[in-house]
DNA sequence: TTCAGCTATTCGGCGTTGCTAGGTACTGGT
DNA sequence: ACCAGTACCTAGCAACGCCGAATAGCTGAA
């Protein structure tokens, strides 16, 4: 992919972080490794990082510095009740853009 | 909506412009109005000149000025056979992230 | 023992994008 | 003369993701 994509993460990476922590927790490497995995080959380490960082500022996630047998300590970010919440919030205006989208797409053809 | 749809738009609402484009040529009022009409309530009229400019110099679209009885004249863009072939693109990247998010949803339940 | 390589996190500077807030200009109605 | 509606443009700002580099711990091969 390539600038396109880039500039489509801006907004819904946080959602995507955050929709996987909803569903286990994690941390940084994991979660970088787990987007390209996924097919989000070009994203950038040091920007889950930043990102979680102010999420956890903003107060949706927990975390928990736990030791690992393979390098440094990993900080586990674990999604809180207000996290959940904005997730919710964040599901709505998804909805909402992928709705927009979805007729733009239609009348188009 | 708020902040998270201002961040959301980022990216995908040049691929907005130019789908209504695809459809039709148009002019930047024009846009911005049928943008609030779909319930696009906070976009920001000097957003989507800014952005008619940029996909302008980028060559994705023509542009021809037609006289108006009510104001100024309009600056009414069409999109070329460049931007045809952007906006698929587009329509891939965002099939992509579309897909990716849909299944982080049902996991999530 | 040393050094490469994987694990794991952090930081500063950059480019792109949308918003804010203001300005310009033309027309028609009061 | 004035104001509302039409139509466009601009400068400065904040947020986000990327790039490049640094730091630090652990393991296994040379």
């Amino acid at each position: 992919m390539g600038k396109l994509v880039t500039e489509m993460l801006k907004g819904t990476l946080e959602g995507i972080v955050l929709a996987i922590l909803s569903g286990r927790p994690a941390y940084g490497y994991e979660i970088t490794a787990w987007l390209r995995d996924q097919g989000f080959s070009d994203i950038a380490e040091g920007t889950i990082y930043a990102l979680l960082v102010r999420i956890e500022q903003r107060g949706l996630v927990d975390v928990e510095k736990v030791p690992s047998e393979k390098g440094p300590p990993r900080k586990v970010y674990s999604l809180n009740a207000q996290g959940r919440e904005y997730l919710e919030e964040f599901w709505t205006t998804w909805s909402f853009l992928a709705g927009r989208l979805e007729q733009l797409r239609e009348g188009g053809k």
